[in-house]
DNA sequence: GATAATAGGTCAGTATTATTGACTCATCGG
DNA sequence: CCGATGAGTCAATAATACTGACCTATTATC
């Protein structure tokens, strides 16, 4: 009877109210620093996911943010022309473009990082250890697949990119 | 010195990722049926949120979405048209509009809310009950405290709306 | 009862983020 | 050599959002 609202329902529809909110408030943390620079949360996102994998290829990017290579030639033409983001040929393959932030670049996303990290730090110590086990836990499993085997295959290089 | 990276930097940088990934492949599970209805996640998030709080004002919903009037406007206006959102006059006061799903409505809501179930319920089964109560209690703690209380206040008639 | 404030709607113009489709160029791999 | 891939680009368009101004109906206040 997949139709009939069961015992699961009113907990699936309380998730859907918290990844919501918590999501809406999150990305907010940031907005008003992002507005003063003049650029967007795809800025952001960009800056973000470069300074967690250096060296990434601009393919990897387009799979992570799901977007096209055009949305993403704005954003990331923009971030290469303030200074924030450089690009190197491949060794291997010189076709590749590997992103890493410049020091100006690792300088604003940390600044990014900072709000995000003032809302969420005392979030986690509010709700403990236990509940950020369950936390990740959960969100892992809300996941395809596939994108919880990219996670577990990326190096965690991102919270040092600065040094 | 709340520039230098400190040990939670980490566990902080995960969670951005554990945000992000999972909101996006959460979003995604409906997006293949709101594309063959020619509707976006914006018409998904009025229905979702007039559902869970019928009689609700515009007000509130604007105050919810964090959308301006003409950005709702567009959506309501599609909703009710389409015979998804019906509008009736308040009570006590007759300027406000109450918000409500039709049963036409109320029956795409539920379709869509499918889409999420089916891949929301396993992962709650497959985390288990105290990871789910990890997970809420770090999702409520990560809101705006203004969001939380205005989470707590809504009476939970959204899973009965169809009956 | 006049008046201010609120709930809601609307018009006009613009910005951001995204899309599709086609095309070029350099490089890699068999 | 030649097909496939990585990256960039041009042109046009869509979805979602914004600002600012303005209007009506209704409620609340002086």
């Amino acid at each position: 009877m997949p139709d009939m609202p069961d015992s699961h329902d009113s907990a699936v529809r309380r998730a859907q109210d918290l990844l919501f909110f918590a999501y809406r408030d999150f990305t907010n943390a940031a907005d008003v620093l992002l507005e003063e620079l003049g650029l967007g949360r795809a800025h952001h996102r960009a800056l973000h996911f470069i300074g967690r994998r250096p060296g990434m290829t601009v393919t990897e990017l387009l799979g992570i943010l799901r977007i096209t290579k055009q949305s993403l030639a704005r954003v990331l033409g923009d971030l290469v022309t303030l200074g924030h983001v450089a690009q190197t040929p491949g060794g291997a393959d010189r076709r590749q473009r590997l992103l890493r932030l410049t020091p100006q670049g690792a300088e604003l996303e940390q600044r990014l990082f900072d709000r995000q990290k003032a809302r969420l730090a005392p979030a986690f110590a509010q709700a403990g250890p236990d509940a950020f086990a369950g936390f990740e836990a959960t969100m892992r499993a809300i996941m395809d697949p596939a994108t919880r085997d990219m996670l577990d295959a990326t190096p965690e290089t991102g919270d040092r990119h600065v040094g």
